[in-house]
RNA sequence: GGGCCCGUAGCUUAGGCAGGUGGAGCGCUCGGCUGAUAACCGAGAGGUCUUGCGUUCAAAUCGCAACGGGCCCA
């Protein structure tokens, strides 16, 4: 550090603590990064703790996109707070920062690069070469993100991150895809999947984004067979799919109404839901209707043509008929169109009675040969083909258009279509029963993450399609005999050199892998599935990738499962889904043994943060205006981790304003802890002259470390910074800091201002201690100035230390509780003298504490001079709890609802007597016998109340548990050293605007223009002449005042005159 | 359409599991302090606790429904 050593004499070197400059972020970041970077510190701290207990951390792997959001930043934040925290209590930690690097968003990235439009781009321009390119966009991004969130102050393994592009990374998921083919949960499929037309692949459910879009909403009928001018109606809002129509589904218990028709003079019969009748009629402006009859949905037998049987041929093969489902809702007409090929409830009803799944469409979204006419035409400019010759045909029912949310690709935001292909999967619904049982083991920050969240989504899972028909991924490494059909799975790089005799692959990257040949057991020759993985399941096997297995069988025995993971609520279905299923088909059970699942960073609105909204804020900008320290305080304390955060700039303000506090208490001491050369070495250990206020601050600060401790134990990194916040401010700026002043400007050497210093100083240490996980940076700018230089045995790094410990001998709640009181009544007070306008400076003659209950008169007798001096009074009177102060008068209030009646005509007169009548003599009888004489009259308790009536110079006020009363009433001594303070405050002002050094010493001319304050004053002279360090000063009226500052001053409507010059 | 979470002052929030007068910070208004000073302190104004229904002697809190926001799914 940059002034860690001083250089005294030539030859002398000592240890010292060093003045500091104003709070400056980014200064204090840079400063202390760069120092990190110079000794290395986050290797060393781990190489201290490697006896400790062993945890195990698992980074959720960012995906290489370039930049760093909010989002992320937080996550990460998160994440380096728990870690440094685990560290300080001992933990031997193992971690690397991970990256998620391959899939389809990266590929999509370089296409736009390289202007490409269709795969076929890329099979032009060489599979090698593509891969080539995205790999080096991925490491690029790599490179970019790792400096953003090392700039925030993050620390995991950032020189030996897990990349899931390395081989070791690969096999770690080859080896995985073998035990699933090993325990028969592989399989190959032909499955309805969600399919981008543009990215000619299948996409994961997780990859499907939903968004509103417009589309055709359109009645079809089907003619039914043998039945003339008889129709079942169909809706769809897909009518591209019409041509794959196999069948039509019903609800077995709805009732469906035959119901003849009349429009334009023409008859015909349409079937449909009876409860859903009104709807259709009304769509297809039919006025005239009669119901033949209604039929329950199970008795429905019907068979219909093809509706496009004269434009797709392959469709008179099939014949159409109704089948029962349960999906089908009471919406639109009851009758559900079925495409096999063409979506997922479809599918299964195809497959359950054995229906053709007829899929005419190719992976590029154009029709296929088998769907005739339609052949070659996309299916995006289909729709309006469809409805034209369906119009021709007369089917067309009514068509519109309806606004709804469909899914997108979640990389180029093309609609997704629904195709029945060829895909692997791993069948994780195999697993499902497990998968639950596993989720119960879990610990789950909070609660209802695993409980209720992730085990809904985990019992509506389905089987996981991995296959993906792109080139930037981990080829599936599954051989398939094209003769047998025999399959085999390569599990490690060594097992298919093995089996192939090929050797020195550059990588097992596409096409390195892609055109090696395995021969087959008959005889035939075994080729490579040519699809790579879905990237979730490279993730998914992050917590033994990262351990380097399965090369390193050792680590995963001594490390694994993971201790802890924190991720986004978005990862649910994500990575602590995925993860889940891909380590109970390794290993059979979970793969973390605790999870902190956190929100979502939104704008102010509560709106989701998007480049298309405008309103996105980069972690950049926010490190940029406050630094990253207010960051991290601000999104680890502003929320519950799991609650969502709605940013603010307001509140990052906020945390810097506490941080600069926080500064400023810490350097509040240091010029005088200079002056004086205090060495806490020595102190430490020798009896210290502590005062009640000084075991109360150390007190509090064993309390918050009690309190931060049990936050952290549940992760609950909000309850753990806030009382941090609070204590900073709070106990520390607006109290200790307020109370030791006075002690820390004496001059002498003396064993009060030691215990000042020493306290001071312990509860600084201790704080940078406790706020390093939170705070790394300003917390380690601290220690090595208020430890390292004075102590070069100290550890060299806060975060080298040991976390702060309570210190039992300093706890006592009771003091606590009392100092609070003593707050209470100092607020009052100040409350009660603005009441007066009496200013603080100014004593008081005494101030009057009346409390409700002993603990109250408790706190005052004990701290009484704490009260004293934060009052400004010059006595304190206590009261016994429930006393009245004697010296208030009682007013005695008639109750005329209760006199009138009473006394009729006399009330008058009893009214009057009452205002001249002694009100505590009153009181006294009252209390004593329920009743009192006046003069003639006997007048009862229900008759009066009374209020205490308070002398003008008393003002009062109240607080909790108790009233206070401040005596304002002057005197001479009082009035001497108002003046005294006034004068000595401008003088000080003065000195400030000459920017005096605080030893230095002036000379000073006071010309008064009041005779009598000019006397008062004089009085004060030695006393204000010590105050402002004045070596001489002349007091008079009209004296000639000159200096290097002249000042005019009105001080209490006195006119004054100062002028100081330095000495 | 379903699951989970959230809705408290102009803004950000505490309180909610265990029902009993809703607490802070920012901002605003007024005042104070003055060797932490581009800092700090005090007071005041500001709340149908999203809405409705229910349980209860009593609901911000518990239940149901609606509305709005978020994530995930269909």
């Amino acid at each position: 550090m940059h002034y860690r050593i001083t250089t005294l004499h030539s030859l002398e070197i000592i240890y010292m603590l060093k003045e500091v400059p104003q709070y400056d972020a980014k200064v204090v970041e840079q400063n202390i990064q760069k120092f990190w970077d110079e000794i290395d510190a986050y290797s060393r701290v781990r190489e201290l703790r490697k006896n400790g207990k062993k945890f195990f951390f698992v980074d959720g792997p960012p995906y290489t996109t370039g930049r760093i959001h909010l989002g992320t930043a937080w996550n990460k934040i998160i994440k380096d707070s728990v870690l440094r925290y685990r560290s300080m209590s001992g933990d031997h930690i193992l971690e690397r920062a991970g990256w998620d690097m391959h899939g389809l968003p990266i590929e999509v990235k370089v296409e736009g690069v390289l202007g490409f439009k269709s795969k076929k781009d890329i099979e032009t321009y060489g599979v090698g070469n593509f891969v080539a390119k995205c790999k080096e966009f991925a490491l690029s991004h790599r490179d970019e993100m790792t400096v953003q969130f090392r700039n925030l102050g993050v620390w995991l393994n950032w020189k030996e991150p897990y990349m899931t592009l390395r081989d070791e990374y690969i096999e770690a998921a080859w080896w995985t895809l073998k035990q699933a083919h090993v325990k028969k949960l592989l399989e190959k499929g032909l499955r309805v999947v969600n399919w981008c037309p543009r990215c000619e692949t299948a996409i994961a459910d997780s990859e499907v984004e939903y968004a509103d879009e417009t589309d055709p909403s359109v009645y079809i009928k089907f003619q039914v067979m043998g039945e003339e001018n008889t129709y079942i109606v169909i809706w769809t809002t897909t009518p591209w799919t019409i041509p794959a129509n196999i069948a039509v589904a019903v609800h077995p218990s709805f009732e469906y109404a035959k119901v003849r028709v009349r429009k334009d003079g023409k008859e015909e019969i349409l079937i449909m839901a009876e409860q859903l009748m009104a709807n259709v009629l009304k769509q297809g402006r039919y006025r005239d209707y009669e119901v033949i009859e209604t039929v329950l949905g199970e008795n429905l037998r019907i068979e219909y043509d093809a509706p496009l049987g004269d434009k797709v041929p392959a469709q008179r093969k099939f014949s159409h008929n109704v089948y029962l489902a349960d999906f089908v809702t009471a919406e639109n007409t009851g009758c559900v169109h079925i495409a096999p090929g063409h979506g997922i409830d479809d599918f299964e009803l195809g497959m359950k009675n054995k229906l053709p799944i007829f899929c005419p469409v190719g992976p590029d979204g154009r029709y296929t040969e088998e769907a005739g006419d339609y052949r070659g035409m996309h299916v995006r400019d289909a729709n309006k083909v469809v409805l034209d010759d369906l119009t021709v045909n007369g089917l067309l029912l009514a068509s519109g258009k309806i606004s709804h949310r469909y899914g997108h690709c979640w990389r180029c935001k093309t609609s997704i279509i629904y195709l029945a292909t060829e895909q692997w999967f791993l069948r994780v619904t195999d697993i499902k029963e497990q998968m639950l049982a596993e989720i119960e083991k879990v610990k789950w920050y909070p609660e209802w993450a695993g409980s209720a969240r992730f085990a809904d989504w985990v019992k509506g899972s389905r089987d996981w399609c991995i296959s993906r028909q792109r080139y930037w991924g981990i080829p599936i490494p599954v051989w398939v005999c094209e003769s047998c059909g025999e399959t085999e799975v390569m599990g490690t790089r060594h097992e298919l050199e093995k089996r192939t005799g090929v050797s020195k692959l550059p990588d097992l990257h596409r096409p390195n892998v892609d055109n090696i040949h395995i021969k087959c057991k008959c005889g035939g020759q075994m080729s490579r599935v040519p699809d790579v993985f879905d990237v979730w399941f490279d993730s998914a096997v992050a917590s033994w990738a990262t351990l380097n297995f399965p090369h390193d069988e050792k680590a995963l025995k001594d490390w694994w499962p993971a201790d802890f993971i924190t991720e986004g609520h978005d990862q649910t279905r994500g990575w602590f889904y995925s993860q889940m299923g891909a380590s109970l088909i390794a290993f059979g059970k979970a793969p973390y043994k605790s999870v902190l699942m956190h929100g979502f960073t939104l704008d102010t609105e509560g709106k989701k943060m998007s480049k298309s909204l405008g309103n996105v804020v980069s972690p950049e900008e926010v490190v940029a205006k406050f630094g990253a320290e207010s960051l991290r305080l601000y999104v680890l304390s502003q929320n519950a981790p799991w609650d969502d955060l709605k940013f603010s700039w307001d509140e990052v303000g906020n945390v810097h304003r506490m941080l600069n506090i926080l500064w400023n208490v810490y350097r509040f001491p240091l010029p005088y802890m200079v002056l004086d050369k205090f060495n806490p070495l020595e102190i430490k250990g020798t009896a210290v002259a502590l005062r009640l206020e000084d075991r109360w601050i150390l007190s509090r600060v064993s309390s918050l470390i009690r309190q931060v401790d049990a936050a952290m134990l549940e992760y609950n990194l909000h309850k753990a910074t806030r009382p941090i916040s609070e204590f900073i401010l709070e106990d520390l700026s607006r109290w200790y800091i307020q109370l030791i002043r006075p002690r820390t400007w004496r001059e002498s050497n003396d064993p009060d201002k030691l215990a000042a210093y020493y306290t001071l100083y312990e509860v600084l240490v201790t704080l940078t201690k406790l706020i390093a996980p939170f705070a790394p940076h300003i917390s380690e700018e601290m220690y090595q100035n208020l430890v390292r230089n004075v102590d070069p045995k100290a550890p060299e790094s806060v975060h080298m230390c040991d976390r702060a410990v309570p210190r039992e001998e300093f706890i006592d709640t009771e003091l606590e509780k009392q100092m609070n009181i003593i707050r209470e009544i100092v607020e009052a007070s100040s409350n009660a003298r603005q009441k007066l306008k009496r200013k603080l400076r100014w004593p008081v003659k005494k101030i009057v504490v009346a409390p409700k209950k002993e603990d109250v008169a408790a706190a005052v007798r004990r701290l009484e001079e704490v009260l004293k001096e934060q009052t400004n009074a010059k006595e304190i009177v206590l009261l016994a709890p429930g006393e009245t102060w004697e010296e208030l008068g009682v007013e005695v209030l008639p109750v005329h609802a209760a006199l009138g009646p009473a006394f009729k005509k006399e009330a008058g007169r009893v009214l009057a007597e009452l205002k001249n009548a002694d009100g505590k003599a009153i009181r006294r009888a009252i209390a004593e016998n329920g009743s009192f004489e006046l003069k003639e009259w006997t007048l009862t308790a229900d008759m009066i109340t009374f209020r205490d009536s308070i002398p003008q110079e008393i003002a009062q006020a109240g607080f909790s548990a108790g009233d206070v009363y401040v005596d304002t009433e002057l005197t001479r001594e009082i009035e001497c050293e108002g003046y005294a303070r006034e004068v000595i405050r401008r003088l000080q002002d003065m000195r400030k605007e000459l920017d005096l050094a605080v030893e230095e010493e002036i000379n000073a001319v006071v010309e008064i223009r009041d005779e009598r304050v000019l006397e008062l004053v004089s009085e004060s002279k030695d006393f204000i002449s010590g105050e402002v360090r004045a070596k001489s000063m002349a007091l008079g009226s009209g004296i000639e005042v000159e200096g290097d500052l002249v000042k005019d001053w009105d001080v209490e409507d006195v006119r004054m005159k100062m002028g100081i010059c330095r000495n």
